[in-house]
DNA sequence: ATGTCGTAACGTTTACGA
């Protein structure tokens, strides 16, 4: 099972190209990230009618995450538990059955928390221990589950082109880097690092400043996996050619192959 | 030094978030 992550930056300005990435990607489920949209106005129809199933968790003008799948999604739910008052659409869950195994899904938009210090940054770190109490209740019932958005999370210093122009940034400040590798300590698996190990390696290019020309990229778009899930993954890569395309988003998908 | 997008709205331009 082909499972991937793409932050679109705008459903309506990345129609064509979430389609043409789709034709020939073929992902069975998509985890899609700000997806800037209510529910209501989600284009539904490119999606259905290419066999997928569509749940969205939007919100007006920003943030927003939707999952397309064309297997069935089963006990969706939306919003990350632990704050009642959050009203940012950042999280979205659901259950696809394989041939062998279930697995639940997470989509994540973990806040950017710029600029720092102040009140945004501590959003992003409140978010962050609400996300790991969540994936601690999730990984006690020891199944596949797989966590995967924009983590806005750059992990190390050989996941950017200029890891100095990012130190003083909430992306690669030193808390951030603890909660997220907190999140790994609980057991969960980074699969691309599992897959694939040195620098150079990226999901998102900033449009300005010809970021994209000079390959000075982050990775911050990232897909944990439980040891379940991580026991039968056979594949991770980074759709890096996407970047190059018509009016593309400033990220590209990440995905895994899961045997399912 | 600057450079870009996508969205919303008191809209033909600005503000915000990234």
């Amino acid at each position: 099972m082909k499972i991937a992550s793409f932050n679109i930056n705008g459903i309506k300005a990345r129609l064509a190209a979430l389609t043409d990435w789709l034709d020939t990607a073929q992902p069975d489920v998509v985890l899609l990230q700000e997806i800037k949209s209510i529910d209501e106005a989600f284009p539904r129809e490119p999606f259905e009618e290419r066999g997928y199933n569509v749940e969205t968790h939007g919100q007006k003008g920003f943030n927003g995450v939707a999952i397309l799948s064309k297997l069935p999604l089963e006990d969706v739910t939306r919003g990350l538990p632990g704050d009642p008052t959050d009203e940012q659409a950042r999280w979205i869950e659901a259950t696809v059955t394989g041939e062998h195994a279930t697995l639940r899904l997470c989509g994540l938009y973990l806040p950017n928390g710029n600029p720092t210090p102040g009140p945004k940054y501590d959003y992003k770190l409140a978010w962050m221990e609400r996300l790991k109490a969540r994936a601690e209740a999730l990984l006690q019932l020891e199944e596949p589950l797989l966590i995967a958005g924009d983590y806005n999370v750059i992990p190390q210093d050989e996941d950017a082109k200029r890891p100095e122009a990012w130190a003083e940034d909430a992306l690669a400040l030193p808390q951030s880097r603890a909660a997220f590798r907190r999140l790994l300590y609980l057991g969960l698996t980074d699969a691309f690092r599992a897959r694939v190990q040195g620098p150079g390696h990226y999901t998102f290019w900033d449009y300005q400043a010809g970021a994209w020309r000079r390959n000075d990229g982050i990775r911050i778009d990232h897909i944990l996996l439980s040891p379940q899930a991580a026991d039968r993954l056979t594949d991770c890569q980074i759709d890096k050619q996407v970047r190059a395309g018509e009016k593309p988003s400033d990220h590209v998908p990440i995905w895994v192959n899961i045997d399912l």
